[in-house]
RNA sequence: GCCGAAGUGGCGGAAUUGGCAGACGCGCACGACUCAAAAUCGUGUUCCCUUGUGGAGUGUGGGUUCGACUCCCACCUUCGGCACCA
């Protein structure tokens, strides 16, 4: 008998398929469509780990199903290829970054395809290229011309390592996302896009994304942090009746401000102490704060530090003279940079007014009690009683809430306001391996988009790589230029784009790979979008899908495309780990896939993967199961070729006796149960330990009992196998002289009938402890279940002497005998 | 502190609508085959005990119900995210 060879089948079907092209996109628009995509890949110089692996193979499950079920499938592979490692080994060896970046692409695209997945290979896209890029700078245009672009000087994120500045999302825990290093502030000018526009539409969006898993969508709704609230404008009558505005979510509490702090890099606060004998102390203070990391600046427990500026506000409503104060817990990018104080009711507000000895005052009365400011040990931030608050006073502090904010709209001192969390993107790095901003800025025009007929601003070679700036701007070729405006010498933009540009459309491109015109023809991008499955990772839960929302959001307004949400269904894969531990060089844990692949071929790798765990959970390693699934695999192996005799003739219908019977049922079940799983739960694990309960049917199924039904099963098993193992199957659909690829064969429909059973199996319980079993027919009613129940003689010794106070039949299930 | 997810055998995990807890796999034990081993095939495998018509059991404690891994209340633990956010 032929052994099972994974390595050999792998190869031969590998090379035929592309020589069949049997993955290239079905554009028949009369099938329902459906697009599976994971994210694509960093082609960093590692090449493929276990993460890539277990995607590509929840992916093409995914894929291969739906084609299989009759859909035109999109199921495409690209490289998010720029970035900075290509760069830093441009510093570090001297190697040229594009060569480096092609090198591992080539490199990582070959050992994806020893994993088999069913891309459309004709659409890739790999984001470094300039017939990719150069939509990138189009698209830039675009945000542009919308207002959605625009360039603003302000304190930005710096990561010393990196040397360049990072978006709000890509600084975590005031480290860089990238190198860990802590990031300072710096203030520069620099790009933006307005993502801020977008935020309520952000939010408001998830709700229409149930299939998103909500732990995702409660990130996003934390990081773009919606809070309502009001704007209160406080007037300073030393500085010419100057305003400054603050932010309140409580403005119930208005009449208890008792002071007023700014942030230190408030605009204001120079004005303010100019000539102050505090002037000296506090701008020294500034410049500590601005010298400390983001961790030490925001950690919660900072001791609150503050001080008296010399200046007043006065009270919008009660003309009070407010001390206006300058402190730490002060954020300049939050809300307006400023906070009224209200330490009776706010737990901050305590603390540093007990602190600084500022006065507190009560402005709501408990509904069951009353507050004393003397014996206040803490504020008090539940709902209550408006008092010392001239005519509010009585009225309940939530109807306050809004009579006050509207109070303050009549008079022009404020009024009800939403305020957001999420900041505008900052998409400027001063870095050379990514897109060129397409920007010119001229002496007499100012700044100058270049025309989208110049595009692409291709990237240099005559640069210089030496780590101390950014690259392109050694390169005199490139940021001389001319005004396209008015033709005088001019200068280029240098710095580039963030690369999570690039990955906020590229799912678009793939509709329309090869588009030179424009990044994607209206028509094909809408036959395909949204994705109906994307699969990635959670660390991307708010970088790369709040961005690529974003962006999808602009592009539906601009009228190029028709959703305005581009993953319909989202599945985040849970991690690889070894031993509890995620696979790591410094650990000595890692496992390559394509060292498992040699060893077992890539079916056994896939199996393993998708048996081993849920996709959305983190999955262990485990060396022994990836034997289990190869054996496994031998196992089905061996029950085909074994068998191969059965596929050379037909087999006349012989008579359908117990075990054909039972075998049957048996096989319409796992149709159904593995369709369920794979196309309504995404649960590959339970799919495939019923494939398991099938093979293990036919290994114990009788010799000498029906062999009709027996090979029917068989081509029926290789089918239902053939999404999570293509080579072996494809093999073996071959042993069994099917004409044409078993992965265009069409999905078995189970039969109802054959699941009916003749008789059922009945659980008997007392007081809900099953005590015996009996076997009825199928079709017993409920009298004849609990009379047979009851005459059972095990229960009738149990329930001797016993009162039997109620009987209750499930028919199909069980009896449950209530007696005391 | 706020938000989210998860706690089930020695291990990974299953139980779809409230109805036999532990499917499937790993590991382990025993048996068959073999001179022997590997491979393969088969049997068993939640725990406890006084070993049987026995008891307990899905993080803990309560509750609803004839019946709870599943629903409700209160807690504990672990993981993830956010956090001096006004």
């Amino acid at each position: 008998m032929r052994e099972y060879s994974a390595k050999e089948i792998e190869t031969k079907w590998q090379a035929h398929w592309e020589k069949i092209g049997i993955h290239q996109t079905e554009e028949d628009i009369s099938k329902p469509k459906y697009y599976a995509l994971e994210q694509f890949p960093y082609p960093s110089g590692e090449g493929l780990h276990m993460g890539h692996m277990r995607v590509y193979s929840i992916g093409d499950v995914v894929a291969r199903f739906r084609k299989m079920n009759g859909y035109r499938v999109l199921h495409v592979m690209g490289a998010d290829a720029f970035g900075l490692p290509a760069e830093n080994a441009a510093i570090q060896r001297g190697v040229n970054p594009r060569e480096w970046t092609l090198k591992n692409m080539e490199r990582i695209r070959n050992e994806q395809k020893l994993i088999g997945a069913s891309y459309d290979w004709d659409r890739y896209v790999g984001t470094c290229m300039p017939d990719y890029y150069k939509f990138n700078q189009w698209l830039f245009l675009l945000l542009y011309e919308r207002g959605l672009a625009y360039r603003k000087k302000a304190f930005v994120n710096w990561c010393p390592k990196c040397s360049t500045v990072l978006a709000n999302e890509q600084v975590e825990d005031g480290k860089c996302w990238r190198c860990d290093s802590e990031v300072t502030k710096k203030e520069l000018e620099q790009w933006f896009f307005r993502i801020t526009d977008y935020a309520e539409r952000l939010l408001t969006g998830l709700d229409r994304l149930p299939k998103w898993p909500d732990k995702v969508k409660a990130m996003q709704r934390n990081w773009i942090g919606k809070s309502e609230g009001a704007h209160v404008v406080f007037t300073i009558p030393e500085l010419n009746e100057e305003q400054v505005t603050v932010f309140t979510t409580r403005p119930d509490t208005l009449y208890g401000v008792t002071y007023m702090v700014l942030a230190p890099e408030h605009p204001l606060v120079p004005q303010l102490i100019r000539g102050k004998e505090q002037e000296a102390e506090i701008l020294q203070f500034i410049e500590e704060m601005k010298k400390q990391t983001e961790i030490e600046r925001t950690s919660t427990d900072a001791e609150k530090v503050g001080y008296f500026t010399g200046a007043y506000a006065k009270h919008p409503l009660t003309g009070e003279k407010i001390p206006i104060w300058v402190a730490n817990y002060v954020l300049v990018d939050y809300g307006t940079g400023a906070v009224m104080g209200v330490p009776a009711h706010d737990e901050r507000d305590f603390q540093f007014a007990k602190k600084y000895h500022l006065p507190i005052k009560v402005v709501i009365q408990p509904n069951d009690g009353t507050l004393e400011v003397e014996s206040l040990t803490e504020a008090f931030t539940e709902d209550g009683v408006l008092v010392n608050s001239g005519p509010f006073d009585g009225m309940p502090n939530r109807e306050a809430l809004k009579a006050i904010a509207n109070h303050l709209a009549e008079k022009g001192q404020g009024g009800p306001t939403v305020n957001y969390r999420l900041r505008d993107w900052l998409i400027s790095r001063q870095r050379y391996w990514g897109t060129p901003i397409p920007i010119i800025y001229c002496d007499s025009c100012g700044v100058v988009p270049v025309p989208k007929e110049d595009l692409p601003v291709l990237l240099p070679e005559d640069v210089v790589f030496d780590g101390k700036r950014n690259p392109l701007t050694t390169s005199e070729s490139f940021v001389n230029t001319t005004c396209p405006n008015c033709g005088k010498q001019a200068r280029r933009e240098t710095d580039t784009m963030d690369t999570f540009v690039d990955s906020s459309w590229y799912f678009l491109r793939y509709t329309d790979a090869k588009n030179d015109e424009q990044p994607f023809d209206r028509e094909k991008v809408d036959k395909w979008l949204p994705v109906d499955e994307y699969i990635g990772g959670i660390e991307h839960a708010v970088l790369h899908l709040l961005y690529s929302r974003f962006f999808t959001k602009v592009l539906y307004d601009a009228g190029m495309i028709s959703v305005d949400e581009p993953f319909n269904s989202l599945l985040t894969q849970g991690m690889v780990l070894k031993d509890g531990a995620k696979m790591s060089k410094s650990k000595g844990n890692v496992v390559s896939p394509l060292e498992i692949i040699d060893k077992y071929g890539a079916d056994t790798a896939r199996l393993f993967i998708l048996f081993a765990a849920p996709p959305d959970r983190d999955l262990d390693w485990n060396d022994a199961g990836v034997e289990g699934s190869y054996r496994f695999l031998n196992r089905v192996w061996r029950l085909v070729v074994q068998n191969e005799e059965l596929f050379k003739q037909d087999i006349p219908a012989g008579k359908e006796d117990k075990h054909a019977k039972e075998l049957r049922r048996l096989l319409h079940q796992t149709i159904k149960k593995v369709t369920h799983e794979i196309g309504e739960r995404n649960h590959f694990n339970t799919a495939i330990s019923s494939i398991m309960e099938l093979v293990n049917g036919l290994y114990s199924y009788p010799a000498e009992a029906d062999r009709r039904i027996f090979k029917e099963a068989l081509e029926t098993l290789v089918i239902l196998l053939a999404p999570f193992v293509p080579h072996i199957t494809e093999e073996l659909w071959s042993v069994m002289g099917k004409e044409g690829s078993v992965h265009l064969a069409s999905w078995p429909s189970y039969d109802p009938e054959a699941l009916v059973q003749d008789e059922v199996e009945i659980v008997v319980q007392i007081n809900g402890k099953v005590k015996e079993k009996l076997v009825v027919p199928a079709q017993a009613d409920r009298i004849e279940i609990e009379k047979q129940a009851l005459s059972q003689e095990k229960i009738q010794q149990l329930i001797t002497g016993k009162t039997v106070r109620k009987v209750i039949v499930v028919p199909g299930r069980l009896v449950n005998i209530v007696v005391s």
